[in-house]
DNA sequence: TGTGTAAGCAAGTGACTACTTGCAGCGCCA
DNA sequence: TGGCGCTGCAAGTAGTCACTTGCTTACACA
């Protein structure tokens, strides 16, 4: 678990602790520990505690890697499936994470732009996806890309925030809830898929050939 | 702004400094200072800063009242748009508080109880509602409330949490933004509606005659 | 008019926080 | 071999935190 790099394994040990307990929670003292590093090495690294937070906070968003949409849509329910499925699992994750930075957002304008940054890449990605599928035709009823967009990443968001929290409100089993929202927003597209029953098969089906 | 009772006073400003600070950040200085109260008087009144945090959260969910659904769908379009509409206003009035303690709830798991009250109640509302559209024949397809009712919600949890941080990313006026929303989920569900663009106005002369 | 109760003020306690100073050990490269 | 840079340890500073004590004021009710 230790890190080659003593900056790198304080940057870790920062995330960690941020997760955790938030910027105030956040001690130098707590972080040392979790690094396996005198406190003393932190302020001669990065100058302050805030300057610490700063740079994991960027340290980390760099690390996000999505998974992509093709340019141009050949099967509309297995693709978004797989990506609404990687994106759920990176915000699950990243929960606590997420969270504390919400929260924190108000108090700290700064991380406002590190915060926001993988989900307006996604955003913008799906918008993309999903004009492509409108200009190709595939689809019979007018919408607007943006509004389908939100609507789905929203609901991802929410489940992957929420769940832990109050499990009975979102839809069961956890492994299959992206690809359920996935085929509900494609069914008000007006794009054509199969019946709620065979739809996981068939697509497991199709991921073993496509790999 | 100052409240009859000092006791309530008190706890008015509890929330308000909550919703700024998060627990740590608030200080009991702080929350007297707002309170326009003594310091002592708060530990007078409620023993310690951690129970007067309790009993400002629960007399914050007891103050909150969802706009209701009927039992029996009767316009689900206008039904459902009113719904949202009053949910996504009462979760953004509530937008603050509400960050700060999804991100506290890790640290204090007895804030979950008061903090899921309010969403548990409002998915079960939806979930019925949709239930009964379900019974009542109105929908061709087949579909699972639950997940349909967690689409909805998703999409308008997002919106008021994520929308002061990212406007760019949902749906232009946030005015409509929940009316928006509900005609997805509706389309989803296979209810006819109107054309997306005679679709506002309708609902505004409807609740022109409805109250 | 007397009494109890809620509130205020001044002052202070011990614990914790971010951050500093001074000094010593250790490995790396010239 | 010698110096340099990174790290660790001990100790300490000033500020803030939750919470306490002792005493005083003001109002309600009898």
């Amino acid at each position: 678990m230790r890190a080659v790099n003593t900056r790198d394994g304080i940057l870790n040990a920062a995330c960690g602790v941020f997760a955790q307990h938030g910027f105030r929670g956040s001690t130098t003292r707590r972080i040392a520990d979790a690094a396996g590093v005198n406190e003393i090495t932190i302020f001669r690294q990065f100058g302050s505690k805030e300057a610490l937070i700063r740079e994991a906070m960027q340290h980390l968003t760099q690390s996000a890697n999505l998974a992509a949409l093709p340019a141009v849509p050949v099967d509309p329910h297995r693709e978004l499936s797989e990506w609404s499925e990687s994106f759920i699992q990176h915000l699950r994750l990243r929960s606590s994470i997420i969270r504390k930075t919400m929260s924190e957002i108000e108090e700290r304008p700064e991380m406002c732009e590190c915060a926001s940054y993988v989900p307006r890449q996604a955003s913008n990605d799906l918008c993309d996806y999903l004009t492509a599928l409108k200009k190709q035709g595939t689809i019979r009823v007018d919408f607007e890309p943006k509004t389908a967009a939100a609507m789905l990443m929203g609901a991802i968001f929410s489940d992957a925030m929420g769940r832990d929290m109050m499990p009975d409100v979102f839809p069961q089993p956890e492994s299959a809830a992206a690809e359920k929202y996935a085929g509900l927003l494609l069914r008000a597209l007006g794009v054509e898929t199969e019946s709620a029953h065979s739809t996981n098969n068939q697509s497991h089906l199709r991921k073993q050939f496509s790999h």
